[in-house]
Parts: structure tokens; sequence; C-alpha cells
DNA sequence: GCGGCTTGGTTAATTAACAGAACTAACCCA
DNA sequence: TGGGTTAGTTCTGTTAATTAACCAAGCCGC
């Protein structure tokens, strides 16, 4: 968990240093093009302290300079950007339909991907064959000349703090599984860092961590697919993602929308899943689970019994979305998972009354912006890999030392 | 609010040493009777950091030195406390029967507490009559000797991250006032820290921070009285509440738990209000707000209409708690109040429902402490003063230096 | 185009914090 | 009573940020 200070809050020179060159590095990720002079103002250090902090971070390929900016009376600075070249990050996510990856740069651009596809196995399988998928992902042309900081995994179930066990996948049949521990039996490299998080969460992280421009101060990712979870990200400079002690913060599809309605497969009823999710639909509607669900409907989303099921789901959805606003009240919610691929049917009913009822409380017309992302195929695989930053970056110093 | 790194996030050497002493300080506090060598090694200082730290928080009057300790074969530590005489923390909560406000010792002891019935009126009146109220506890012989931290002032309704404007509060009639700016105007002393925060949200870091033993990593304080809020703090070494872009987090009162259902006077159908809360059980039982609730209740506990009326509520109290449980997932609930003086009535439905329901998603039998408070009634006001300490801890050497 | 002016960035000496080792203090135990 | 052990301090050393001087590189007005 990226944190500023050390675990027990007491720091000392070595801290200090590794504090501010961790502040530089944040800053001109976050800002491309700062000079040495707006860093100093910004962080309020000394144009000396910056300086030598921006030359070991060029010395260890963090940085680059660019071109000189234009002056405005005086001696022009010099931009530094990230060195988008030399490093590289890996996220993957074990999905329910299979298994995808992705090679990203430190700014987040994906280097090479891949999706393939595998049927809900045992954990054993799944890690031999992601293994497999990783190491053919690193040897490739767009990764093997870099330098790779560590590897994310993204899965789809709830993870307790600071343990690498995934307690619980409905959706795979697993459950307690230590799949990191697994995959590291079978993945001898990358060195560097390794770590797992829930699927949403991961999501919600890359969403936020790689945002260009201004960074907003917390964001709220939903996954609404075969089941639906969210992440919150919440923390300027330092983003964290919100786990809950049982890891069980952001299982938003039990969360009970309908007391006393349909019985849920967690043995709760009413809960959101079996108004809005994957399952119930393809229940209400007959779709086989082998069968994609968006291509099973792209052909009778006109049928009236098909447009009053999603819409009864969208209507769900709009009052899941207005109850996290109630709860906690992120500065920007996304919305993605395989159900957005349903389009205006399922989504117009939900952003409706979502839109409608947001300021009813505060009455004012200040909207929290909602995004929905219509292609998430790789979002978590890339949060997952945004989440590996994070990490590195809290010690730019160590990927070059000898043990990370 | 606190934070352990500056703004900016990069520090320089007073930083550090700021951070080594509330890192100290912290420690003492959470753990009465620790030696500087206790403090070297779970900190990671040396001995010689801690024994200068020490030192000038002596000199400061944050500590006090006790006893030796037991010797284990070598020389005996000296245990550290907190002291407790010589500072004081005033917090104080606008409510909608009155004024309630205390001062505490550095452990949240209550040194003196004032309650003053005060009807809804207007801000100007309500502050400068808290003005007058707090200007005699200060006076008072319980704190005029000590030297004053600060003072914490928590209200019902929503406030948004960094401001002093209480964006709404429906229950007073109030909205968008400047209550600290007012009250600031009526009251010149204390010098030092001044905030403002939600009801719920204080209460919430009074219950975690004044804890004795150990504290838990998040807790999440439900308010239950005319209308229902939340307050969640999360964080460790350094709790923080979380308020949300608006300061809607908590709102949990008009998070939808029954779709299409009653109106709710934020102009939203189903909320939670209108299943739990004092006005809605008012209003089903036709009692008017001037009398007491439970005064009005207390003979007429076992009617059947009554019974009838506090299990439904119940039961939606223990459906908001579920949700909660699935959205926040906190280590900890406490439940408080007005409403809790309704006693089993009402909680027996809420509890059980709860404990039956909470665990079914991982099948465990991890049950996550639920604890009552019968008396919530300066449980807010202590908040303020325990995030005025908070505050205070964050520059310990400041508040003897000339302006805070 | 040639000095002032302004801003960017580096360098060398200084300051302030933590670190390490030696030392004293205080207790236990045989 | 002396050796072993742990607590805490003191002195010296190391490290990182700071200060101030300095050089670099543009602008501007004449």
């Amino acid at each position: 968990m990226p944190t500023s200070t050390n675990q027990h809050n007491a720091g000392n020179l070595g801290f200090l240093k590794r504090l501010n060159r961790s502040a530089i590095l944040e800053m001109v990720r976050r800002s491309p093009g700062m000079t040495r002079a707006d860093i100093a103002t910004h962080a309020r250090l000394t144009k000396a302290t910056v300086g030598t902090g921006v030359q070991s971070l060029l010395a260890r390929k963090w940085l680059t300079e660019g071109d000189l900016k234009k002056s405005s009376g005086g001696r022009p600075g010099r931009a530094l950007y990230l060195n988008d070249e030399h490093y590289a990050l890996i996220g993957a996510e074990v999905g329910v339909h299979g298994l995808r990856m992705v090679a990203c740069s430190l700014n987040g651009d994906i280097l090479d991907q891949h999706h393939e596809h595998l049927p809900p196995t045992t954990p054993e399988i799944t890690a031999r064959h992601l293994a497999e998928c990783l190491q053919t992902l690193l040897a490739g042309p767009a990764v093997a000349e870099r330098h790779c900081l560590g590897l994310g995994i993204a899965v789809p179930g709830p993870i307790a703090p600071g343990q690498t066990v995934l307690r619980l996948a409905p959706n795979l049949g697993w459950r307690d599984v230590p799949f990191l521990d697994l995959l590291q039996q079978y993945l001898p490299a990358p060195e560097g860092i390794w770590l797992m998080d829930n699927e949403a969460k991961a999501a919600a992280f890359g969403e936020l961590y790689f945002r260009t421009g201004d960074i907003p101060d917390s964001l709220l990712y939903v996954s609404a697919g075969t089941g639906i979870g969210s992440g919150l990200v919440e923390g300027n400079p330092w983003p964290v993602v919100t786990r809950g002690v049982q890891g069980l913060a952001g299982e938003i599809g039990h969360t009970i929308l309908q007391p006393g309605g349909l019985y849920c497969h967690c043995g709760n009823r009413g809960c959101a899943e079996t108004l809005v999710s994957g399952w119930t639909i393809r229940a209400a509607l007959g779709i086989a689970e082998e069968d994609d669900l968006y291509e099973a409907l792209a052909s009778r989303l006109h049928d009236d019994e098909v447009q009053r099921t999603l819409k009864r789901a969208g209507q769900a959805l709009g009052t899941l979305l207005l109850n996290l606003h109630h709860t906690q009240n992120p500065s920007e919610i996304v919305l993605g998972g395989s159900l957005t691929r349903l389009g205006p049917a399922l989504l117009e009913p939900a952003l409706s009354y979502f839109e409608a009822s947001q300021n009813r409380l505060l009455g004012i017309s200040q909207h929290i912006p909602l995004r929905i992302i219509e292609d998430s195929t790789f979002i978590a695989a890339r949060g997952a890999a945004a989440q590996v930053l994070a990490h590195a970056i809290h010690d730019p110093d160590a990927v070059n030392r000898a043990s990370l």
C-alpha cells in the first residue's frame, strides 16, 4: 500500500530524501514539462535540493529533459518529463471469460496487450496459463528492452488488506486461493513488485492515477459485469484504495436495494445483484452462461421483454449510484464492466435517475462527473499496472539497487 | 485535516523533526507507559533521537515521566505518559435540541461539560449563545488553569472538505452558514485551532481516537436521531475522516432502501430516513416535535402499534448497517444518536438482521464488532475535541510558539 | 549590439537533523 | 561483590537540506 510515511510513521534522513524524490517524480508525472524551478516553488524546496534530486532521477532514467521553455524575461527553464522509454509495468486480470494482460509505459500507455480465452478452471491451471502468457509478453519486442518494475494482478473477488489471498471469487468458483504465491511458482520473472488486488479496485486506481491533466481528489469505479463491484480511490497527492478490514469494501452488489426481494446467491434477499448484473439479466432473458451476453442480446435489443428487463436493471443501477453518492461522495464516477456494452437501453434509465436525484439534498446544480467506459476490456489489468507504478515511485532509487 | 506530510508532500529537516516528535507523542498516547527504549525500537529511531525528542516534549508539558518499570535483568526504563494536567481541548455540538459542550484532557477525559437547551433559531443567536456558554466553560475552575489547544464544533449537516461553511442543516432550517466565522466574532478566545465538522464524523473520530487500548484500523459511527448520518474514520497511525467532495459522504439517511417508497423531505423516494429516523417515527406515531421522543414513547412501548413501528424501523436500520458493511467494511461499528434510547424494540430487529446477514458472503464467522451507545449526549462534542488534539499533535512544538 | 534586468540552475560552505559508538546508570543474579 | 544486561546520555560523525554566491541564458531598451 503506497503511503508517504513509513510503517511506524517516524523517519530518518534517508526517508526524507526518498520522500522528496518521490514528490519530485510525482509532480513531473502529473504535470509533464515542469522545470526545476517550478518544482522548487510548488514543493517548497530550495533550488539546490530539487537540482540534486532531479539529477539523481535523470541518472536512474526516471526522468528525461526536454526542450527549453519559453522565457519570460529570464533564462528559460528546461522542461522535465517522465522517461517513458526505460521502464515497463505489467498488469494482468484474471476474469471469468479469460486472462488479460498489458505492458504499460510509465505514462500508462499500453505497449503490448494480450487476451487469452480461458473458461473458469482451477487456480493451478489458471496460474500456469497466465505465467506462460506473461513470459511471452515479457519476451516480446515492446517489453524486452525495458526494465520491468513489477507485476500487478487483478482478480474478481475480495482480498483482505495486506494479504495475498483471494478470499472468494464466486464467478470462478474459487475460495481462499493464494493466487499470487501460486503464480510465483510458475513465473520467476519479473523481479520487483508483486501485488494482487480486486478487479474494480485496480481499475479505479488506474483510472485515477493514469489520468492526464488534473487528477481528481477521489474516484469511484463501478464495475458492472457478471457481478457488481466498486472501488474507491482517495487521497492527494498519494491516492489510496479503500479496502475495508475484510476486503469487503466495494461489494456493492450485495447491498440491499429491495428488502425482502429475490434470493441472491449470497443467501441474502434483495441484493443489488438480483436487480442488475450479468447473471440476473441472463436469468431473466434465458441466456446461457457460455454465450456472450452482448451478442445474444444484439438482435433482440428492441424486444419488449428485453427493453423492460434492461430498464428495470438500469433503474436499479441508478439507485445504486445514488446510494454510493450519498455514502462515499466521490469526485468522479466511472462506470465500466461488460454491461456497459448493452448501451442506452440499460444506461439511460440509470443515468437519468442518478442525474435527477443526486442534487436534491443540497439543492445545488453541481454535478458529479460520470463517465462510461464502453470497452473496459483492459481497464483492470492497466489499473494493476498503475498500482505497481505507485509502489515503485515511493522509492525511485530502489529499482537500481540489488534487491527491492 | 491531519496529515503526516505537508501539503506538497515534500519536506525539509524541520518537517522531519516535527514528524518524529508527533510520532513519539502519538505512540505514547496510544500505549501509555512506554519507555524511550520502547519508542526507539518501535519507531526505528535511534535512542539518541528519541532521547532528545522526549526531552523536548517533556519541556513543553506534552509528556510526563512516571515510575521506573520492572527490570528484566538490566536498568529499568522510565515510563512515559501523556501529561494529562497541562492542556485542555474544547468541543461543542450544535444540535436540534440544544448546545452541548465539553472540556477534555489529552486522554479524552471530560473535565467539564454543559448542556444548554435551545430550540432551533438563527445562526447568529445560536452563535452568540454558544459563545457565552463557552466563555463560562473556559473560565471555569477545571479549564482556566490549563492551556487550551483549540475548539472544535460539531454541526448537524454536511461540510465540504477544507471549508468552514455548513452547507445544509435541515433540522435547524439552516443553509450555507459560515458558522465558525460567526462564532469567532462573538468569541475571541481560545487561541489555537478552530475547526468545524459534521456531527457524526466528529463522533466517529472521537470514538476511534480516544479509545483506550488498541485503536482499530477504521470505525464507522452511525448517528440515528432526528435524521440519520454516519462518519467513517480510517487510517493508521493517523486516522482521517472521509468527507467526499461535497461533504456528502455519510449522508446515509438519503440512501434509497425502498425504490418508489415514501417521499422524503429531500425530494427523493424511499430514503432510509423514511423508514428509520426520529421524524418518521414521530410521524408514524403522532408525536409532536417539541415532545421528547423517548418520554413520549416510554409509557406506550408495549403498544402493538409502537412495537410494529419500531420493529419495521429496526429492520430498515439493520439493512442500512448491512449495506454499509458491504460498501465500506469498517473494522468496527458504533451506533449512537437519540434513537438508541428506544432500546431493544428498535435495536433488536436491527442487530439480529445485521448479525445474521453480514457473513453470508464470505461464509466466515468473523463478526464486525458493533457497539451501541445508550447515552450519546456528549459524544459528538467530545469527538470535536479529539479532532483538535489530532491537529495539535501534528506540531507539538507549535503550541508554545507565538502564533499557531 | 551592448549593457542592465530577470529568471534558471549549479556550486561550495553551512546548518540541522538523525546515527553510531562509547559511556554512565541502574538493576538482576549468582 | 562483580559480571551481565538493559536504559538513557553524550559526543562525534554522517547525511540531507539550506544559504548565498555565481554562472548561464534569455529579454529589453537604448
